[in-house]
DNA sequence: TTCTTTGCGGCTATCGTTTACACGATTACG
DNA sequence: CGTAATCGTGTAAACGATAGCCGCAAAGAA
């Protein structure tokens, strides 16, 4: 592996001419850049980035700290945070956190030890000393998807109570009445959000709230099921259900199916979050759709500018991206008969 | 950010007993081990990992290239990667190329300079003269999901031919004696795998084998789209499909859907490799099931068995994981009356 | 007592860059 | 004609860690 050393020696300069040609960073004769383009063509001289980073304290990597990539829903963000970084010329490090506080944490700590120039956080939720840190050390962050409430930071965020509010009204309006949620870990944000949303289109219509009708689980296919199945063993169960993540929602889905419950005429259910094959399910599900992968972009590209301009961002900047309901066919009237059983 | 002297100063020793107090790597009095603990702890220090990789000329991390993120196979293998990878303190890059050479080739390049300890990498397809250097520099690289022809490197890999036989024997079995393929790009080996499985199959049955059965696209859903398409429109169409990817398999239901096709009782259908939800579509999809996470999780583990020995090894390794076909409802016997047209 | 051995821990070169500073030469200016 | 400004390039000091090589002291051997 050759170095600026050999590429100097080798074009007969000195390795501050070899950096400064390299870098465009200074004049340098036409003459002494052709020499050394050559020596650095000959020699396949790569320069390393260790080296540089150690120097000018910069990584061009940024950590992206998600709960899991195996739902769409992370994945499309990552896309778009990657498309953004990538054309600037940056390295995304990819953190599963399995929405565990401890290992937010951990990562939060080598991403620091590597010397990443910024993070995207979608946070677990609890508020986490590691998190001020990085404040502290006036490491750019800026939150995805949700926020950690005493932290203040960059955040690009779906416009949660609004798109649990078309969802919901969206069951009203085909005349729904008892409306079950399944709600995701309560100390998310954008699921306290989605919730508040679906509260706001009740207490709007005058329906009253009912606690029994909130259930929740984890936040994955498995707690979507149960917390399905504990809405249908109730003594009267919802016409209508509204599932605040897209993995809950195929939860539900398989809750339905192993009561043998055909939606949407025994129970409606409209889902939070678009994913590739929801039109294709038969019944199709109707769904509030999120753009995730503009959320990725966009957190990317706040967090670009906040590196642009070198420090964090003072007043803070909160983004909140639309949602839209599309409907579909997962949602009809509620049976004459409310309830089975 | 303190450093090594910072802390050396202030326990009273040397950096190098700093250094060997933090890593262990000689014997230190239990007095100066604590002073120099404690200093750590009242400063706060954390190594600087950027120095640490320039003089150890290690960086954990791993470079982790694949074509989508936002492919469910691929983020199940990226996940089983991150999952061996973290356990051992290492760090994982993501990169999307798109099926693009021209991006492999970047991303190969930014992973040299970046100084990655190994590349776990999903060609695409075309022989890279980045990959040759790779091999050249003796970095450690393994192939996942499917390899690169003249190059000589670890691999983990499906089953390919055999998951393909399982499919289409299973159409066979049906009664279906006119098949349709719907094949993603030409020059990804583990499309080329399904494709000679199928090949086998018709050939142990006496089938003969019809070039217009064959269709190609993308290896997206509209790719899958426009396939099925074209096979749907031959003047005898197809009695079954079968669909060498994930996506495709979705775009082909839409292309039923467009059509005005009902599965399985029109054409039967069965796709390659398992996802989320594909029992919950209705009919359910009949696939052959691939251990995504596993080839992830066991590439990463081979790279990090050449880290430790230091090599990339010889002779190479390859394994296959097996397939399994994981029957549901979107397969039926051909109607009487083949074709529609 | 003196010489050797051994064990502990400090000094310092090194990894491969970037970049502040210095330098000699040439030109411009008063 | 002396001083200053300009110009193009080189020298060497960082960046923050690791680790090879020594030196010193205490212990053991002769």
């Amino acid at each position: 592996m050759p170095t600026v050393q050999d590429v100097a020696h080798r074009a007969n300069v000195s390795t501050a001419t070899v950096s400064h040609v390299l870098n465009g960073t200074r004049y340098v004769s036409p003459e002494l850049i052709a020499r050394v383009r050559h020596a650095v063509l000959d020699l396949d001289y790569h320069p390393n980035g260790i080296a540089r980073s150690l120097k000018t304290q910069k990584t061009q990597l940024i950590s992206l700290i998600i709960s899991d990539i195996t739902n769409p829903f992370f994945s499309c963000l990552v896309r778009g945070a990657e498309r953004a970084l990538s054309e600037r010329g940056y390295g995304l490090l990819v953190c599963n956190t399995d929405e565990n506080t401890a290992m937010e944490s951990k990562y939060l700590g080598v991403s620091l030890q590597k010397g990443v120039d910024g993070i995207i956080l979608v946070p677990t939720g609890k508020d986490n000393e590691g998190i001020q840190r990085l404040i502290r050390r006036d490491l750019p962050v800026v939150f995805a998807d949700r926020i950690v409430p005493g932290v203040d930071a960059d955040a690009v965020l779906s416009d949660n109570m609004v798109g649990a509010y078309q969802a919901v009204k969206h069951l009203i309006d085909w005349g729904h009445r008892r409306i079950g949620v399944i709600g995701g870990l309560e100390r998310v944000t954008a699921v306290q959000e989605r919730i508040a949303g679906y509260m706001q289109v009740l207490q709007e219509f005058g329906l009253k709230l009912n606690d029994d009708l909130i259930a929740s689980g984890g936040s994955k296919m498995e707690g979507g099921y149960e917390a399905c199945c504990k809405l249908l063993n109730l003594s009267t169960p919802p016409t209508a259900i509204f599932s605040t993540n897209n993995l809950m929602l195929r939860g539900a889905l398989k809750a339905f199916k192993a009561h043998g419950i055909a939606y949407p005429h025994e129970v409606s259910i409209v889902g939070f979050d678009d994913f590739a094959g929801a039109a294709l399910y038969n019944p199709s599900l109707t769904v509030v759709n999120q753009q995730a992968d503009a959320i990725g972009f966009k957190a990317a590209e706040l967090l670009m500018q906040q590196l642009k301009e070198g420090k964090r961002r003072n007043p803070t900047l909160q983004t909140r991206l639309a949602t839209q309901l599309i409907v579909r066919e997962s949602v009809a009237s509620p049976m004459a008969k409310p309830g089975r059983g």
